[in-house]
DNA sequence: TCAAAAGTGTTGATATTACACCCATGT
DNA sequence: ACATGGGTGTAATATCAACACTTTTGA
């Protein structure tokens, strides 16, 4: 049946109005691993257990917004407005989850979002909110509340794709970084070992992914590397990387 | 049926309730061009104007069964169960889009689907629903109602993107088929022209996408081509082709 | 026999991979 | 001096793109 309108402005009385949550994954790069930010939820359903940072839409805001809010509050992380173009973090939608079987109170639809970022540290645990922390996506196996767990294994494996054709694994560097810290992004991200050499010359030959920054950088032992930063004015989420940078190619 | 739980919580009442539709992208391939399915809207908002087909989503029912019950109720077109599977079908999510500023009765979420399939005849215009044709892609600049150019744009960028590393453009064709009809698919998707000869090569070179079935097809003039069909056990959204069928391949 | 479409072979250009080798710094 | 990591050169292999050529049918 079409769209039943009683009146110019009102949405039918048969059609069903669900509450809606957001959830995010937030992922970072972390000790040479990939990390995902949880919260130990206070609040019954899942009380004590951990679950991704998210909960629900208010009247009047974006999705956008409320995945901001919901990191902001939970974790007094604040995402830069407008965090889905260029620079150091990058939020884009996931996919949307239920409304059936996926939350004890009744039928929520859960709206997924994706953060790529930096490492940062949190605040220290004992806030009025739930404690956040990293956790390496490798120990996640099973322990989240709701369908967290899916939602989570979604979110990495779009971040896996996705620095594979796109400039999107410069959103786990701060603004400017060397070839090294950018190789151990994807090293860690697909959990693989990349040949030093071979990933210098693709990253740095790719057009429209690296920008030579003149400044050298790191103090550690060794030759003191190159500092990069993204190339000016390409949408990270929109460049298409070409040749991409294989995946196949872990040795 | 809907499964309010009174629950050991209840869903909190700062949080807004919205309405949720799904709307679906339904693209098919006729006359060499890649062609959406839309409806004329009956009623208000926007009555009289071209939409994609959908609705509100109802009490107790999956997204994925109210995409496919709309689709039915508007198209009278039925998706086969677990149409996300492999065959010449191909259902899934394209993205959320909401809730603000796209219906002017108000805060609405919409959650697209993005279908293929094979070209299909429609019913005759004039049931009770509003009548539902093939548009080609190229020629919905700017037409339709809400959101629903942006919508349309997006399930096409996602069409031809990912047919480019799986093997989804067998979901445009008939169980059985020729290399040149799967040649003719990626042509109108991308709006290109491709080596028939080199295209042949990739296609059936590829492995886990095509399988032969030593049968031969086509009436038409010149050598018979030979059958093929989507390699057996391959989930056509989670197979990965290698080498892909680039995109950049165009002539 | 001819037109049309299917399918194979071949070749130069480009990409990938592996690894030898040199460069620049801290200790 | 030497260890450590940064960065370049090069050669074997695979893939891509263009196109000559053969095969198999209908008219």
């Amino acid at each position: 049946m079409p769209r039943t309108t009683p009146a110019p402005s009102a949405v039918p009385e048969t059609a069903g109005a669900f509450p809606v949550t957001v959830d995010v994954v937030a992922l970072t790069v972390r000790d040479a691993e990939l990390h995902a930010l949880v919260v130990d939820r206070l609040l019954e359903p899942y009380r004590g257990q951990a679950a991704l940072p998210g909960g629900f839409v208010l009247p009047g805001e974006t999705l956008e917004q409320a995945a901001a809010r919901e990191l902001e509050e939970e974790t007094r992380l604040t995402v830069p407005a407008g965090a889905t173009g260029t620079g150091p973090w990058h939020l884009e939608q996931l996919r949307t989850y239920g409304p059936l079987g996926r939350d004890p109170r009744g039928p929520v639809l859960s709206v997924a979002y994706l953060l790529l970022a930096p490492a940062f540290g949190l605040p220290a645990a004992g806030g009025d909110a739930a404690e956040a922390r990293w956790v390496p996506v490798g120990d996640t196996r099973a322990g989240l509340a709701f369908d967290h767990d899916q939602i989570l294994a979604d979110g990495v494996e779009r971040a896996r794709a996705k620095i594979e054709y796109s400039p999107l694994a410069a959103a786990f560097c701060p603004p400017e970084f060397t070839v090294a810290e950018l190789r151990g992004v994807y090293e860690a991200v697909w959990g693989t070992r990349l040949d030093a050499r071979n990933f210098h010359r693709k990253a740095t030959g790719t057009p429209g992914f690296l920008e030579p920054t003149g400044r050298l950088g790191g103090g550690g032992p060794g030759r003191p590397a190159e500092l990069f930063r993204l190339a000016p004015g390409v949408d990270p989420s929109a460049t298409v990387l070409h040749p991409p940078l294989l995946r196949a190619g872990a040795s």
